[in-house]
DNA sequence: GTGAATGTTGACAGAAATAGTAGGGTATAT
DNA sequence: ATATACCCTACTATTTCTGTCAACATTCAC
């Protein structure tokens, strides 16, 4: 049940652009030096994320990627569903084709279903902005 | 985000002891044969839930396993971190030696600690016993 | 006791998914 | 023009997951 490193990467870069909301267009490289990732497989990343509306892309020179809205109006679900796929602990969930052999009286699926609505409900509840504020507040503790 | 085959067979087969349970050991190529696993496999699985203390093997022939408490007393989470480790998003959640770079400045952390407590909070509050409850009242509607 | 059934263990190998690399192409600010 | 930075696709390496195999230990039925 762990986290690939698609959505740990990328949840961090967006947290990244998130703080630099309303600056312009950041370059890539400039994320991936910060946290010591390959430019090029973040690149991957920031093209699906493109893709499903939640960031914009600036080509040529002093180009660069920002949110595509404000910062309180993307939530951590989005992002990781967008990188991780449905975040469902097993495909019967989600996925038409598989077929359980016995399928209404799957037992477990009883224990999955709650699972993945828990997760659900947890992930859309934060967005990038709470993270913001989240970390104001501790360091205002430090 | 997915559970392996280690949680998803084990929790199933752990569904069967379950419905059996009081009835004297099962064997495991029994529980192999109905669900299409192979035996060799669910052995290791077993032999991980035995030394965790949730089931108890009986050795020669009439052998096989049983669960070591009631199906009230024993709960899904317990057999998922058995099988699948903790179930933590990320490592450095629940490993020491894991250290992010700059520890208590990472707002990724405050997102996973809220899906680890919320999953464990859903599967620790399953018990087996709820499972067959449920597949009853499955039934009773047919 | 003996043989058959069953559990125990560890090593190993194939398959699949994940992670990362490489490189050529395109748009744009200056 | 040219440098910068995004865009796209294919390929490779690595790791993890799944499953197999084989030798061994224990217990039961007789």
């Amino acid at each position: 049940m762990k986290l690939s490193t698609r959505g740990r990467y990328g949840l961090k870069a967006m947290y990244q652009l998130a703080l630099h909301y309303g600056e312009g267009p950041i370059a890539l490289n400039n994320i991936a030096k910060k946290q010591g990732l390959s430019e090029n497989y973040l690149e991957q990343l920031f093209s699906v994320l493109r893709k499903e509306g939640l960031i914009i892309s600036v080509r040529g020179a002093q180009g660069g990627y920002m949110l595509a809205k404000d910062p309180q109006h993307i939530t951590v679900g989005h992002i990781l569903r967008t990188l991780e796929g449905n975040m469902a602990p097993v495909d019967c969930l989600t996925d038409e084709n598989v077929k359980c052999d016995r399928e209404d009286e799957c037992a477990t699926k009883f224990v999955y279903a709650q699972m993945i609505d828990s997760l659900n409900n947890v992930i859309d509840s934060i967005t990038l902005q709470d993270m913001i504020d989240e970390q104001k507040k501790n360091e205002m503790i430090k």
